[in-house]
DNA sequence: TAGATTGTTAATCGATTAACAATC
DNA sequence: TAGATTGTTAATCGATTAACAATC
């Protein structure tokens, strides 16, 4: 089916295309070329060739590309209009804040299920979703089959909840917790989030700064 | 000072590091050598002994390295026992989350003030810290001279906020809005967090297995 | 047609891996 | 000393950039 293995590196930098795609379509740009994307966007104009052309000849010589044609064409490969079954575990502060926050739609997602193991949070509501206990887990699972699991549960929780969820049929992970999911099966898909890491950035270069700022 | 510029990738993969020679820590392991690490983080002992040769020779031949030793090392580099002064603006839903899931001191920043533009929201208190109206930021940035800011803020309320901030002295950025930053100044820290970008990975991946699956 | 810009190949650059001498 | 494992150099691999012929 497809040429050949797309680099992850490629793959990583669809949701930036996407995004800045979808604002030039809000702004009612009909075309853009590589040079004009590339320096709104701050990369070059030829890896956004190269990372185009992963996927498919989607320009024009001459013209260049159309804005809506490529936003569509992206969101395809991306799957935004899938309609991936997730559940959300652990509704603590974070695990509120991410089911209202995040759009879950247009991630090609749907939340069809909300669960936390402490039982005054279970019953309560949720964007007008019921909150169910964590022992029901099991049994939702065979019934609902969903793809993904969003955990936002404390850290000692998450690796065996992962792996109880794998056996449940459950194929990727979103994993907010600060432990690195271990799940060996190949086909079995993480995305370990650690938002202190970016802000350990941060932190870095404000002391690298001073470090040479005072070198001076 | 340093020998050379350290290469992005490599400073990317600290935190990480980090977290792990915590864990090992926190089970009381002395020494570690870099095969071990290798296999419990999933990378190659070369990469490993690379990485951290940027910064020194931290280990010893023969013996490996010695977890706490190396954990202190990592730490200093990363300056996370600094005291950089962070304000969070925007406290709705996720800026709330952001304030009492993240563990600031952790990695070496201290959240000294919160912003928000709606007066109802203002004058409110968050672990025991006041919310402050936007309006009164300026006069803030005077006084107490954060080097960062997280921004939790709506979209389109972003860029202009954060060039204000710049002008007010601010060092970094820690961006949640759903767009990116664009600063030109070369010494502005920018950390653009888009946490749809991760579960658009899921989808993706989601999508793909299922595409081969059919096609066998 | 002339101009613009792609798709694609080739060249460069950087990052990862392998190998091994140094050394604890 | 012998064994283990680092620090470091060299080899490989992959990703980015440059160049240009194809073509709209």
């Amino acid at each position: 089916m497809s040429k050949q293995e797309i680099s992850a590196s490629v793959i990583r930098r669809l949701p930036r295309y996407y995004r800045f795609l979808g604002e030039l379509c809000e702004k009612g740009i009909v075309r853009i070329s590589s040079k004009e994307l590339s320096e709104q966007m701050g990369l070059t104009a030829s890896q956004i060739r190269q990372d185009l052309n992963c996927f498919g000849g989607f320009g024009q010589q001459g013209y260049g590309y159309n804005v809506r044609a490529l936003y569509d064409e992206i969101g395809r490969i991306l799957d935004t209009s899938g309609h991936h079954r997730a559940i959300l575990i652990g509704i603590g502060n974070f695990g509120r804040a991410i089911a209202n926050h995040v759009n879950f739609l247009q991630c090609g997602c749907e939340l069809i299920g909300l669960f936390d193991a402490n039982p005054f949070v279970a019953g309560a509501d949720l964007r007008g979703m019921p909150i169910h206990h964590i022992d029901t887990l099991a049994g939702f699972c065979h019934e609902e089959h969903p793809e993904i699991a969003i955990l936002c549960v404390p850290d000692s929780a998450a690796q065996p909840l992962a792996d109880k969820l794998c056996a449940l049929g459950v194929r990727a992970f979103w994993n907010f917790s600060h432990c690195d999911l271990q799940i060996d099966k190949p086909d079995i898909l993480v995305e370990n989030v650690h938002l202190a890491d970016s802000l350990l950035m941060l932190t870095y270069g404000l002391h690298r700064e001073n470090l040479s700022d005072s070198a001076t």
